[in-house]
RNA sequence: CGGGGUGUGGCGCAGCCUGGUUAGCGCGCAGCGUUUGGGACGCUGAGGUCGGAGGUUCAAAUCCUCUCACCCCGACCA
């Protein structure tokens, strides 16, 4: 390809709303353009390092047993409605209405669609287990769009499906799904993490994520110092730790005038933070819930959602907790009646704990559960942090920022079971089908790579997924035997198979150079004046500082071996 | 949705507070010339409904009202 008919431009100047590395980077190099919120146009060279990254993921997937196939991407609301799933999405289905007015959805995934398909097509574990994929484009409506290619509304996204006939077939397919992961990533040259994590509107039981390191990710990741315990800090847990402070002391009303937050109490009372109850009040699908929880911690919302088996859930405002007769900076457990009230584990941690007395100004000491008060629900809800001990072992939890590249389900018969795919088992009897979904999303794998991969100059493509093999960059074009040594040499590398990119403009050598390390093709081959006194080019690796000259007539070749490698 | 911010040629911005001739500057773009191993220079030129609607005024990019879009911080996810 001749760059002065490569449609897009690299750009100078920083865009304004850019501020993630990838986004700068995407936009300068003039891969992208942004069309609305969250929705984007790929220039060519964008769209080559997408077909590379294409091109990797097909063959792990079809190397781990996949199929390939093609869904629509509108679907009718009703098979959501099935699922129960039009509620989870919520707003984050893109929905339209037909001209008989059907309601349509843009689908955001496929869990649905595939699985009313397979139910018509296997119905004997004789026609599992099943890998079926596509790639394709996705749409989920983001309440906030981000970070260039990070977040998007309308995404290509590489979606598998696993069906088994039982929780040990889903094991394996997730375990070669898990392996073909880890290639694909390895092979787009992107260290990845793998952390626990939670399942969200896909629904089901295990699930684990890809991500990259990146101080620019979305996600925090909370992991172990001393093992191998990695979590989104959406699911991640640790250990609260025992506030000792001895046995159980009779109830004691005490005066706490102008002390509402926990840390007004606590100095008030000159009590740490550990030793008492914090109150807080959502509403979850319209239904006020009532959360206690120790004073030092706070309340993990993806938890609590879960363990409430709602769609919707937002903190209450001040007048919905007035309005339902508590008193807020004097709430408490004790002698509450006709709310819903969930409790964090770690009011078992200690006993005579600070709380409010449910009446102005007034607080209680020395609560104990369960002696003083009783609660509909005990779990797990509190939020893991840097600096609270592993779950797993003795070692201190730390925080890290990362890029969700990857997001592997166990469904299990959630979907299965709502959308009656059965099959009949060896002994005759109708079984759900066992599910697993797998999602890559490759513009936030290519800006990802990006992330990790560039320097202040720009990009540094890892070869497998650059959108060009060598950047052939002849400076003096004026001068006839470098232009007719650099078109002989676009000819000959084009003959070889290699991807090249022809600098043919007649820019000045600083504006080439600067143009080829934003654009980061792995290798750059200078021919000048200069070069061609010794009958040479020079050749430069993107991520290295040193040339080194190979003779012109051999540097077909040479080429050719050093992009094999 | 809550909070913060921005809309002025393709890109980055100034002008707005304190209304007043042809709306500026840099980059980019086109032509010519001189240059050029890490974003050269000169000359010439093209390109703008000042996000949109309404209003105030003799006069609006500038003031007022409404509205739309986009960005950033939080609740969602590949």
């Amino acid at each position: 390809m001749r760059l002065s008919k490569l449609f897009g431009k690299t750009q100078r100047e920083i865009p304004a709303e850019a501020d993630t590395a990838s986004h700068r980077l995407l936009i300068r190099a003039g891969m992208i353009h942004q069309l609305a919120a969250g929705v984007y146009s790929y220039l060519p060279l964008a769209w080559r390092v997408l077909k590379n990254i294409e091109a990797i993921i097909r063959d792990e997937m079809d190397k781990a047993g996949g199929q390939e196939l093609s869904m629509p991407v509108l679907q009718p609301v009703e098979l959501w409605q099935k699922t129960g799933r039009d509620a989870s999405f919520g707003k984050g289905l893109f929905s339209l209405s037909d001209r008989r007015e059907r309601q349509l959805v843009l689908g955001p995934t496929h869990e649905e669609v595939i699985t009313d398909l397979v139910s018509r097509n296997a119905q004997s574990y004789r026609d599992l287990p099943l890998l079926l994929y596509q790639i394709q484009t996705k749409f989920r409506d983001e309440p906030r769009p981000r970070g260039g290619l990070i977040r998007v509304r309308e995404f290509t996204m590489k979606d598998l499906y696993s069906f088994d006939t039982d929780k040990e077939g889903l094991d394996q397919s997730y375990k070669k799904m898990l392996n073909a992961y880890r290639n694909i990533f390895t092979r787009c040259g992107l260290p990845t993490m793998l952390v626990e994590a939670d399942s969200g509107a896909i629904g089901g039981k295990e699930s684990h994520e890809f991500m990259v390191i990146a101080e620019s990710g979305e996600d925090e990741i909370i992991h172990c110092d001393s093992c191998k315990y990695e979590a989104n800090a959406e699911k991640a847990e640790s250990m609260k730790g025992r506030v000792d402070s001895g046995q159980p002391l009779p109830l004691e009303k005490v005066k706490t005038p102008g002390s509402y937050t926990i840390e007004e109490v606590s100095n008030f009372l000159k009590v740490p933070q550990s030793q008492t109850l914090k109150a807080v009040f959502y509403i979850a699908d319209g239904e006020l819930v009532f959360i206690t929880i120790r004073g030092d911690l706070e309340v993990n919302e993806i938890k609590l959602k879960n363990i409430l088996h709602c769609s919707e859930l937002r903190i209450a405002s001040e007048a919905e907790v007035i309005e339902s007769g508590i008193i807020a900076g004097s709430a408490s457990p004790v002698g509450l009646s006709g709310i819903k009230v969930i409790a964090d584990d770690s009011i078992t941690t200690g006993t005579n704990f600070v709380a409010g007395a449910n009446k102005a100004d007034t607080h209680l000491r020395n609560i104990n559960y369960p002696r003083d008060f009783k609660i509909d629900l005990i779990a797990n809800i509190a939020l893991a942090r840097a600096g609270e001990g592993c779950p797993r072992c003795n070692g201190k939890l730390l925080s890290t920022h990362g890029i969700e590249v990857g997001h592997v389900f166990k469904l299990g018969t959630f979907v299965s079971e709502k959308l009656g795919a059965l099959y009949t088992d060896a002994s005759g009897i109708s079984r759900s089908i066992v599910m697993g979904c797998y999602g890559i999303g490759l513009g936030r794998l290519m800006a990802a790579v990006i992330e990790h991969s560039h320097d202040d100059k720009g990009i540094i493509w890892p070869p497998s997924i650059a959108p060009y093999q060598v950047y052939l960059c002849p400076l003096y074009l004026e001068n006839p035997e470098v232009r007719t040594a650099a078109e002989k040499l676009y000819t000959e590398l084009e003959a070889q198979g290699l991807e090249v990119l022809l600098d043919d403009r007649g820019e000045s050598p600083g504006v080439k150079f600067n143009d080829a390390d934003l654009l980061g093709i792995p290798i750059r081959v200078t021919i000048s004046p200069r070069t061609l006194e010794k009958g040479s080019v020079e050749v430069k690796w993107r991520g290295e500082k040193k040339s080194k000259l190979v003779l012109l007539k051999e540097a077909a070749g040479r080429l050719k071996e050093l992009i094999k490698r």
